[in-house]
RNA sequence: GCGAUCGUAGCUCAGUUGGUUAGAGCGCCGGUUUGUGGUACCGGAGGUCGCGGGUUCGAACCCCGUCGAUCGCCCCA
């Protein structure tokens, strides 16, 4: 009989421990804690769903459905994708369930994705995104509102160095005017643009634009712009987002070559980016975007909806975590040895009267008396319990910065 | 899907003109010293050198494949 071997951890998946852990956990609870400051109301959505829903979002043309989702057959035969992002399943969720009673609906959740892509920094095929959404609010308010909670979000995890990037894609005559003229610009320098630009150029032209190639840099500066294509309404909308936001305080800089590779948004697209040269950008390397959103006017209807005006992002907490810096593991507030298992019972009885009355404890009873003496003094905390091998007293000491002090246990915490 | 680099004890890593029983630190277990005690010392467990082929008298070290990791390209909902 040979022995078992270990299984290996799915590619692209991790296991979080430690002080990751601790930071990815401090993302999600600032997250939630701000998304009650602006009323974001919670929802929780199932993990897969029919792959219809993704497809029909997305659009079945693009590699992400035909080889970046995870897709599978149930056991009724059924197709499901396991989800590759949440704005998809919300806006079903929004329609099979009646929601629009609720419209305009601020909805935020947060937890797992799947994508299936190479891993590589700061990306892998099962992660975890932090989501808000705002359904049914056709007016750039929603928008303003939606951001000024993104950069709270942000600045309340410290983290620094990062600009919010906006644009416009415009209304739907817009983007279609706009593509149409840089369709015709690039098609005529076609043979001087990278291979993946000609290519990019059939499939979605629009991605020509943040092209790292040099040789498609030189083109895209002289490129065709937005602003020339939107619509009088267009225009009114984009400049009611910018002003509000200069009225929330919210810095950012205009980036006209940011676009959407999916049909279905409209007006406002924007990411957020750590600066160049900051720290945050080294940390993140190549993926730089931390939280990405837009309007997805569009959305609705390819779900077979009525048209339902909605804009909203999601930001992926591994990389949120990558840079809000160590956390700590947790403190103890008090290390409780015991010396010898005869009284076992009592000390037993004292952790869980210390954490019962709010204090963060850990007991030592494992090995030779010293080594447990040793651990719990590697533990910084504020209280020592000790039940000594050698007479029959309880030994409290409170660690300060005036040394300790030696006290009693009934001062802690009571005893019946 | 493409490219580059890497893969040695639980963790971090040493280990080349390929040559006997593969090493260290940390961690873990046991013990000694000290002795109201976060120290020091001794000992122990733990590795088919990712896996599978090949070259060679002989491979952790060279070659091929495979799996995985890392970084970049593509993609980015």
């Amino acid at each position: 009989m040979s022995k078992p071997k270990t299984p290996q951890a799915i590619r692209g998946t991790q296991d979080i421990f430690g002080p990751d852990a601790e930071a990815f956990v401090f993302v999600v609870e600032t997250f939630e804690r701000v998304r009650k400051l602006y009323r974001f109301r919670r929802v929780e959505m199932p993990v897969f769903e029919r792959t219809e829903v993704f497809a029909r979002s997305i659009g079945e043309t693009t590699d992400i459905v035909s080889k970046e989702m995870y897709t599978f057959d149930d056991r009724g035969g059924e197709s499901l994708t396991l989800r590759p992002e949440f704005t998809a399943g919300i806006a079903r969720a929004f329609l099979t369930n009646g929601w629009q009673q609720h419209a305009p609906l601020k909805a935020a959740t947060h937890g797992p994705v799947f994508r299936y892509e190479r891993p590589q920094k700061g990306r892998y095929r099962q992660f975890h995104q932090i989501d808000a959404e705002i359904i049914g609010a056709a007016e750039p308010q929603a928008d303003v509102e939606l951001l000024a909670m993104a950069d709270q979000v942000i600045r309340e995890l410290g983290i620094e160095g990062i600009t919010l990037h906006l644009n416009t894609l415009g209304d739907a005559d817009t983007r279609d005017a706009w593509r149409a003229a840089l369709v015709e610009y690039f098609g005529a320098v076609r043979g001087e643009l990278s291979e993946d630009s000609q290519e990019r150029l059939d499939k979605n032209p629009l991605r020509i634009l943040d092209s790292k190639d040099p040789r498609d840099r030189k083109f895209v500066a002289e490129a065709p712009k937005i602003d020339a294509f939107l619509s009088d309404d267009a225009q009114r909308f984009f400049d009611a987002v910018t002003r509000g936001l200069d009225a929330a305080g919210v810095k950012w800089q205009r980036a006209e070559s940011l676009v959407r590779g999916l049909d279905y948004y409209r007006h406002t697209a924007f990411e957020f980016i750590p600066d160049e040269g900051t720290a945050a950008a080294d940390a993140l390397g190549s993926q730089s975007t931390i939280l990405g959103g837009g309007r997805y006017d569009g959305l609705m209807a390819s779900l077979g909806g009525p048209a339902t005006p909605a804009v909203g992002w999601a930001a992926g907490i591994e990389r949120l975590a990558m840079l809000v810096g160590e956390r700590g593991e947790i403190e103890a507030d008090a290390v409780v040895v015991l010396e010898d298992d005869s009284r076992m019972g009592r000390a037993i009885a004292t952790v869980k009267k210390l954490r019962e009355a709010g204090w963060k404890t850990e007991l030592f009873a494992h090995g030779s008396p010293r080594k447990r003496f040793d651990k719990a003094r590697k533990v910084p905390a504020h209280v020592l319990v000790t039940f000594p091998v050698t007479d029959d007293k309880v030994s409290t000491r409170v660690m300060g910065d005036g040394g300790e002090v030696h006290t009693a246990i009934e001062s802690l915490v009571q005893f019946d």
